[in-house]
DNA sequence: ATAAAACATGAATCAGTATTCATGTTTTAT
DNA sequence: ATAAAACATGAATACTGATTCATGTTTTAT
């Protein structure tokens, strides 16, 4: 409701304090959630008094958006400098589901923030994931157009693929710590290039 | 951590109680969410007084996870009557994937309460995924054997449509309302047909 | 018909915690 | 060096809402 933010912290002092302020957020928010963390909880991690949150920050909610929107940026910032030099749009896929899940594995609180968002700021998460789309689309659109894909429905592919780079990060972040990465990107590669039907030629074409 | 909970009504009316209760609660939880949603909202949407509820359940977190274990078996129920009378892996598959969405765009409370769930009781949520998934892999791994899918990874495939599934049903019950249903499938089967890269033979086999 | 069990009520309790604020300290600008 | 602005404190406030419980009603069993 409210569209104006605090003001931008005018000293280094100023901005180190909301920094510090965030990254315990961060991690106490994904470590009990955002009902449990209190207030209290964040600013004792962050090694300050309570006011002092809201010298930075207008409400909970407010701190958790923060916190949210720059997770959002740093997973952006992670996935496209996997693809940079990627040599065709499979691999670029490839590549990026590697290096995302590399990501989550080393910041787990990735996918607990997104999880909570869905349910804490529903816009929020739902602005992430469009983000996420609208760059996405564009890139399996013009693939098919230089034949690096086969033709298709980009926009469903693009839901698909997040879909699938979703559950795989919640599934290393959250289950096995990301031993499973290679057999992951294996079978991701193998569906992305041939499917999952029996193939008419058996050993022909690694391509 | 108190394993035993209330014991069933042993009434008719006391099973209709309940039964109203775990109704109202899935509509307040769904559409306020689990926090935003009171004792008070539940019961005055269930038309009763708030201490009736405490006769059929324990706490607050004890109901939201008789909604959520009641909305596994819908979902459950529901998906394995869809495949019934596939005529093979790859039919079922997207049988699976059209009655899924058809599903939660009727029940659109589905994803949000399995949404909440992912934060609000973790445990079940796992359990939730967990189960669909060790049903999943004797089928694909079967279907394999069968040679109706290629070779492959049966878990991570199981996975990888786990979240395609997962995703596309937010997205329906959410964004669109189903109105893009066909376009899904069509493009889902594509993907577990062919992959997305570009094919070898143009216009040939549809198989 | 009657006692016992089961079910139902809703106002009062009570604990937790987000937010404020009066007071102090540090930094910046002149 | 000094005033003003910025930053920092943490105890007190104020509110919310889950849970309890004393009391009443309905159903079941005999």
């Amino acid at each position: 409701m409210n569209m104006i933010a605090k003001p931008q912290p005018k000293t280094k002092r100023g901005r180190e304090r909301r920094a510090q302020i965030l990254a315990a957020a961060e991690d106490v928010f994904s470590e009990m959630g955002f009902t449990a963390a209190s207030i209290a909880d964040i600013t004792r991690r962050a090694g300050t008094a309570q006011g002092t949150l809201y010298l930075y920050f207008d409400s909970k909610d407010e701190i958790f958006r923060e916190v949210m929107l720059d997770l959002g940026r740093q997973i952006r910032r992670e996935s496209s400098r996997a693809i940079e030099d990627a040599t065709d749009r499979i691999d670029a896929e490839i590549r990026g589901l590697e290096t995302y899940l590399r990501f989550v594995v080393r910041r787990p609180s990735v996918y607990r923030i997104v999880q909570q968002c869905a349910v804490v700021d529903r816009t929020t998460w739902r602005e992430f994931y469009q983000t996420v789309f609208d760059r996405y689309v564009p890139h399996l659109q013009a693939a098919a157009d230089r034949e690096e894909l086969s033709q298709g429905d980009a926009e469903v592919r693009a839901w698909m693929m997040i879909g699938i780079f979703t559950l795989m990060g919640e599934r290393v972040s959250d289950w096995d710590n990301g031993k499973d990465i290679d057999r992951i990107v294996t079978e991701f590669s193998s569906l992305l290039r041939y499917g999952i039907a029996p193939r008419d030629e058996p050993t022909s074409n690694t391509r």
